[in-house]
DNA sequence: GTGCGCTTGTGAAACGAATCACGATGCCCA
DNA sequence: TGGGCATCGTGATTCGTTTCACAAGCGCAC
């Protein structure tokens, strides 16, 4: 599947959701629409997922959501760890919106000794060792890095060595990982830069 | 420029900022291995500057970092606002990595009147009326929006009105905004289905 | 000075993705 | 039962981006 098809899906999956139960089904371009898309861009997208659009009608909503999930891997909830529980950490640990989408917060995890126990959202922070055994233990995959950008590529190869095999980086750090570990970074400054250069040239 | 070079533009910045100042140059090789991408990518970028890399040698990096802070719109501080104080905007006021960015926080605006006034980072939250009218004020152009999904939309227009030309939204919601203004998207959910994806396909 | 090694800048080619355009197909209603 | 309408699925096309490849240029060493 096209890595840009990918990038979409979720895209698709939260207009799903967001539109009311009334729609029991939604054409290419109603979708389209709402998602800011092409509608060709919407059919061939969900033709990756083997789906089943009626001709004439569009697709069964609920149907849809169904096969985006599976198609993204949401069958089953994603366990994830959180490393780094400072400002951003403990608002992502928080946060309430990963379980509808299909993830499961089952720890925080911090260097600083004196954070360790304290109690953030119905969790207790641990050590970085627990954190070791507990993808060991729970067989985690993915892990959200929130540690200070100059801990981050030694934190990195912690998860790495434990079996961590996706990370979701907030820390402005480019980390070099072996390739079969996915990375995604999300960086404020970057997007922010990055409206400031349409601002810019919008004036000039 | 093309959009797909824009989006390079604080990446680059961010590899020759972190680089030691013991390298008073660097090749494009260099800074395409640091940065993960092609060395003709990195050149032809560049070139847009309307660079002076020389050859034989590289780019002068500090005056390669002045090159891309000028492109980028960022050789003033642009004012930004933030509103919605809740757990991920209070963090956000929290961060140290604005200023060096380019950017400054000159306010934290809220709806829930319980939090007006309370202090954040040297900041006191203000209402919503102030927020209009600091805009107009200090003429800000760029918002950073983290409120609840359901008020986005709402809260998007009345910054419209204000004057505002760039969101950066970090609410679960598509915003419909007049093609005037450009908004940027960072969701952590899409994010981690993305990673989520890759994970199944791997093992699957 | 002359030559050699390194690196830029950029046309050309390859690639991937978005869009167009339309035939195929199912649904609804007369 | 058949005709019209809405919408899908998808080949063909266009567009934007990445990568390749190499001539041109600069600096340094001798
Ligand atoms: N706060 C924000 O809004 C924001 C926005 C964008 C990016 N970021 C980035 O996110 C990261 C976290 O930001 P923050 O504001 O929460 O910082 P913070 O200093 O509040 O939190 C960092 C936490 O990481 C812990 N830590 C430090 N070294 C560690 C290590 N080796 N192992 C495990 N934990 C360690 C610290 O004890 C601290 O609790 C930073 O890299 C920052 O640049 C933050
Ligand atoms: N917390 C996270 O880590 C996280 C992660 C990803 C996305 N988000 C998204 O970011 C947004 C904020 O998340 P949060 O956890 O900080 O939520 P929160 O509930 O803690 O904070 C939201 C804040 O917005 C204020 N608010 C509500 N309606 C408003 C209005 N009409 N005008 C102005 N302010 C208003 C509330 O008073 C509150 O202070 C949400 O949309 C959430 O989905 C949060």
């Amino acid at each position: 599947m096209p890595k840009a098809t990918v990038e979409r899906l979720p895209l698709y999956l939260q207009c799903l959701q967001a539109m009311g139960d009334s729609e029991t089904t939604v054409s290419s371009d109603v979708l389209a629409n709402i998602a800011g898309v092409n509608s060709a861009n919407v059919r061939k997208d969900l033709s990756y997922l083997g789906s089943h659009g009626v001709r004439g009608v569009g697709y069964d909503r609920l149907e849809l959501c169904v096969q985006l999930r599976r198609a993204l891997g949401l069958t089953d909830k994603w366990p994830v760890v959180i490393i780094g529980v400072g400002n951003l950490g403990s608002a992502l640990a928080n946060y309430q919106g990963f379980d509808p989408s299909g993830f499961n917060v089952i720890g925080l995890y911090d260097a600083d000794p004196s954070k360790i126990g304290d109690p953030v959202d119905g969790h207790r922070i641990k050590s970085m060792e627990e954190l070791e055994l507990d993808i060991k233990e729970h067989d985690v995959q993915m892990a959200i890095l929130t540690t200070p950008a100059g801990a981050a590529q030694e934190v990195a190869d912690m998860l790495v060595g434990a079996g961590i095999l996706s990370i979701l980086n907030f820390a402005p750090a480019l980390l070099k990982l072996p390739d079969t570990v996915k990375c995604r970074q999300v960086d404020l400054a970057t997007e922010l830069q990055i409206l400031s250069y349409y601002q810019a040239t919008r004036t000039a």
